[in-house]
DNA sequence: CCCGAATGTCATCATGCGATGACATCACTC
DNA sequence: GAGTGATGTCATCGCATGATGACATTCGGG
C-alpha cells in the first residue's frame, strides 16, 4: 500500500552498549497499553472500549492485554491505580484549583473515576475501586472542609457537590448541552463555584 | 422436562363474546414491549440492555421488536416519545415540583433522557432525540425563567443547572455515593434547590 | 555460537448480540 | 367453514468481542 510501510528503519544498533535500548521491551509496551487504555476508557467508558482498539492505539497486539494485565477488567483497574498515583486530592473550594481541574478535564476528558460516579459498571470490583478513588480525591477532602467550617450534614453535602460537579463535567464532555460544552472553563468557573458553595450554605442562610 | 411445562392451561374460552378479549393482540404486545424497554433502558441504559431481556420481561419474543419497531434503536426512540408524552415540562425553581421530580426519579429511576445527558450514545439519531427532549422539558423552561428574571447568560446557566441536577440524580441512582443514595428526597431538597438557585445568583451577588 | 526464556504475532475459539426469515397458529371476513 | 392476513415462535445467520494457545522472533547469558 503506502510506501511509508517499508522495512523497519532500523539503525542496526551495532549491539551498542548493553544500555536499556531494547527493541523488545515489555515494560514499555505495558506502559503504552496502559496509556491507550486510559485514553479510551476516558473517552468512551469501559464498555464501549474494545481491547482491539486499545491494542491498535498502543501499537501492540491485543493479546498482550491478557498477558500483562490478565484481562480487560484488570487493565481497567490498573488504569485507576495509575490515575490515583498521578492525581492529588483536589480542593474544590479553591478557585484556582477548581479552575485547574476544569481545564485539565476540558483538555484530557474526565477520568474513568468521574464516569463511574454516574454509571454503574458491571464488574463490582471495578465499581468499588472507582468509588474508593472518588472518595479519596474529591469527597473526603471537601467533607473535611465542610466539617471544619461547621457545615451540617457535611458528608451528604460534600457528596451532592461532587455529584453536581460530575454532572456538569460529564455533560460538558458529552456535548448534549450545547452552550455548556462550548464554554471555556473560565466562563463557567463562577457558576460552578457558586454551585459548590451553595451545597454548604443552602438552608443555613 | 419440568411437569410445570404441561399443556397450555387454556380455559377453552367457549369462543365467548366477541368482546375485546383476544389472546393475540398486537397492540397490547407492543405496549408491553415498550414498557419493558423503558424499564430496562432506565435501569441499565441503552447499551447494557439486550433485546432478549426486553422480550423476556415483556413476555414476548424478541423478534417482535424488529417487527413492531424496526429494531432496538427505534424501540429506544419510541421509548423517548412515550416518555415525552407523559411528562410535562418541569419547573425546577418550584420547590414542590422539584420534590415531585426527585420523588418520581427515586421511585422509577431516571429516564433514558436523563442518562443521555452525560453518556453519549453511539447512534446519533438517538442522541439527538434525547437532547431535544432534555431541552424541551428542563432547559428551556428554566432558561425562560432566568431570562424574565434578568439573569445574565440565562441559557448557559440553565444548562449548568440541569447538568448539576442530572449528576445528582444519576449519582443517587448509581449508588456510588453512599449517603446521597440513601437519603430521602426530602432530605436533599434544600441543598438541591440551593444548587439550582446558585446557578442564577452566582457572580451577581 | 547456541540455547532457553522473554516478547511479539497470528489464527482461532466461545460467547453474546441484533437481525432475519421460515414456519406455525390464530382471528376475522365472507 | 374456508381462506387470508395478522400474530407469535423458532432456528439460524452474521458480526463483534474477549480470550486462548500455538507459533515466530528476539534477547541475553553461558
Amino acid at each position: 500500500m503506502s510506501p511509508e510501510q517499508q522495512a523497519p528503519p532500523r539503525g542496526r544498533t551495532t549491539k551498542a552498549t548493553t544500555a536499556p535500548r531494547r527493541r523488545r521491551d515489555a515494560g514499555r509496551t505495558r506502559e503504552r497499553l496502559l496509556e491507550a487504555a486510559h485514553e479510551l476508557f476516558t473517552e468512551r467508558g469501559f464498555d464501549r472500549t474494545t481491547t482491539r482498539e486499545i491494542g491498535e492505539r498502543a501499537g501492540a497486539d491485543p493479546s498482550l492485554i491478557a498477558r500483562y494485565f490478565g484481562g480487560k477488567p484488570q487493565l481497567y483497574l490498573a488504569t485507576l491505580r495509575a490515575e490515583s498515583e498521578r492525581a492529588a486530592p483536589a480542593d474544590l473550594l479553591d478557585d484556582e484549583r477548581l479552575l485547574g481541574l476544569l481545564r485539565k478535564i476540558a483538555q484530557h476528558g474526565p477520568g474513568p473515576v468521574t464516569r463511574a460516579t454516574v454509571t454503574p459498571y458491571s464488574d463490582p470490583v471495578v465499581q468499588d475501586a472507582a468509588r474508593t478513588q472518588l472518595y479519596e480525591r474529591l469527597v473526603d477532602p471537601l467533607c473535611d472542609h465542610f466539617t471544619t467550617d461547621g457545615v451540617p450534614q457535611a458528608r451528604l453535602r460534600a457528596e451532592i457537590a461532587v455529584a453536581a460537579l460530575t454532572g456538569i463535567v460529564l455533560a460538558r464532555d458529552a456535548g448534549t448541552l450545547t452552550e455548556l460544552s462550548s464554554a471555556a472553563p473560565e466562563e463557567i468557573l463562577t457558576v460552578v463555584h457558586g454551585v459548590i458553595d451553595a451545597t454548604a450554605r443552602a438552608g443555613a442562610r
